[in-house]
DNA sequence: TTTTTAATCGCAAACGCTTGCAATGTCAAG
DNA sequence: CTTGACATTGCAAGCGTTTGCGATTAAAAA
């Protein structure tokens, strides 16, 4: 970052008028005559002035940046997210800041902190859960905050997500259709909230069936967790599973596979997360279908809306899912 | 962004020193007693003090934050990339301000004066090529700016990628090792530089096997482009491809297994950039293994080096691929 | 013409911090 | 008790904008 060469004041100077008026024009503020304006204009155009946004941001407290928390980078369901938010963020004239908090050198509190230290005018929040002192930074702020793809427990933060619960039934209840009748629950960590909500669509499920034991497997997020998961799954006899991630998902039934089970005439899996692994792996894997990229459009927008303090129409929107039906399940 | 309750001014009231003297410890200078900084620093606590980055930004001319200028989010490639980038910039204080230039409703060069009126300290740019403006923009401010896993025609910028000649050669020279002799070139845009690459590896193989004609498809950017090019490949009677995407890739071998043709037996893919995708998908996909995540970290240590006003000790730096050899190859 | 009203414009004080420089304090050596 | 050297501190001028308010000007009304 080097010293300005053309500043508001030099446009002042050259142009004949006040730093003030410069800065109507810049700001497409009305109270400047029409011949005032274009004359502003040219020698803005002719020194090639460009507004340094800091000190904008510092004399009008606004930035026209929002803050991206993301679990991992490397998952291309974020990405999606990301793009949808990314779309009405340039639409808006928002610039992200991407932070992610995977890294556990840094509390999320902290990388939280920092970001709102920014002057981030709101912020996007995928990230699973957050911790109690995240929560308290963006509360001490009131800076507008949006969960998108995620869901708190206490739901007390605006987000945008599907009905991870209902969408979680309708999977275990294709299975069950199929005839098959030991299912079990693969996911990550069970201490989220979404995992949770998933927890109790398959307890509510067995009960809904009278089956008496539960099959939860966590802690499972790579493709050879997946893979080496598979061995306990024959132990088990397990017939079915819906895996809150594709990869792991894809491991499970290679790993099945490979050990000699048919999928999925024998075994069956959904994912509850997609990416386009989903279709490129074989057989093809049916997954509750998101619809991400709006999940982020929507969210954003409705973030522009509370940084602009307008009133928000819903403060949780519930956007449709389907199950896409594929190779790893029968009946198409 | 809502008016700060707490400035440096209360807490130099409070600890009854100057402003100075607070911004000295809070930014680590060296020049105060130690009782002195202890008592600021317990000041700070007790105020929950946080410093104004805007401010800071303003007042110091250095922003800590660096634009990162991806063409589109929606690919893992990127995403890989990217965590090499976050890792090095968490590590230096970096906030990354992400800019996509997908969308082209929007010219690359007012998103990158964009990112330049934030006052970035520095870019690394991902995308395949600048436009002309664009790459003006960035040498009028000059702003120091790092390539990353992609190249310039000329070399004018400084970056980090593989010699993509080279493992283009190499994928070519495998699959005709494999006995293939109907080789075929399968891209994206032919116009940018790293496909001008590739391009001119896969006419040096032609030249060195002494074939006339060259089998070129552009264009492809999908797993359905691949797809739907397999009819193309085998009317052409083409053996052996090399692509610069793996989800064509997918596509492709999808595409012709479809059609009956046997692979790797009868026809080799392999692709020149890896997501896990190659991994997942069967037969899993042979491919140019790319450091990503170093080509990523060294990409934001040299852009360190460049805002700190270091020299650096090489401007371009070529790191080691490896063909990783699977399933859509024979000779493992 | 004079008065009223509204459209334009400039003044100058913020915004919250950094930093060169001068002032002060401290301590050991002379 | 001076003096000098060096470690600590404070002063205050920026950094490049925005914006409330009052001043000026022009247009409309009387």
């Amino acid at each position: 970052m080097y010293k300005q060469d053309i500043t508001i004041y030099d446009v002042a100077r050259e142009a004949k008028v006040s730093m003030a008026t410069v800065s109507r024009v810049v700001n497409g503020n009305n109270n400047v005559r029409k011949e005032t304006r274009e004359r502003v204009l040219a020698v803005i155009k002719r020194l090639n002035y460009q507004p340094n946004a800091v000190a904008q941001g510092l004399a009008s407290k606004k930035t026209t940046t929002v803050g991206l928390v993301v679990p991992e980078l490397t998952n291309l369901h974020f990405a999606e997210l990301s793009k949808g938010i990314d779309d009405i963020a340039t639409m808006y004239k928002y610039n992200i800041i991407l932070t992610s908090v995977e890294n556990k050198m840094v509390s999320d509190e902290s990388v939280i902190q920092n970001l709102l230290n920014k002057q981030v005018d709101g912020v996007i929040y995928m990230a699973d859960e957050m911790s109690p002192q995240a929560r308290e930074v963006f509360l001490r702020n009131n800076t507008p905050v949006v969960l998108a793809g995620t869901v708190s427990l206490n739901g007390e933060f605006d987000r945008v997500s599907i009905d991870y619960k209902e969408a979680e039934k309708d999977a275990f209840d294709l299975i069950y259709r199929d005839g098959k009748t030991r299912l079990g629950l693969v996911i990550s960590n069970p201490e989220v909230a979404i995992n949770k909500k998933r927890i109790d669509a398959y307890r509510e499920i067995l009960t809904e069936k009278e089956w008496d034991k539960e099959y939860i497997y966590s802690g499972l997020a790579s493709y050879e967790d997946g893979y080496n998961l598979a061995n306990k799954l024959i132990a088990d006899e397990i017939d079915g599973v819906v895996v809150t991630s594709d990869l792991v998902a894809a491991g499970i039934i290679h790993g099945v596979m490979d050990r000699g089970i048919k999928v999925p005439e024998d075994f069956e899996v959904i994912s509850a997360v997609s990416t386009n692994i989903s279709k490129v792996m074989r057989p093809t894997l049916t997954v509750v279908q998101q619809p991400l990229y709006d999940i982020g459009a929507v969210a954003m927008r409705m973030l522009t809306k509370l940084m602009n303090k307008e009133e928000l129409d819903e403060k949780h929107v519930t956007l449709p899912y389907k199950i896409d039906k594929k190779n790893s399940t029968l009946n198409k």
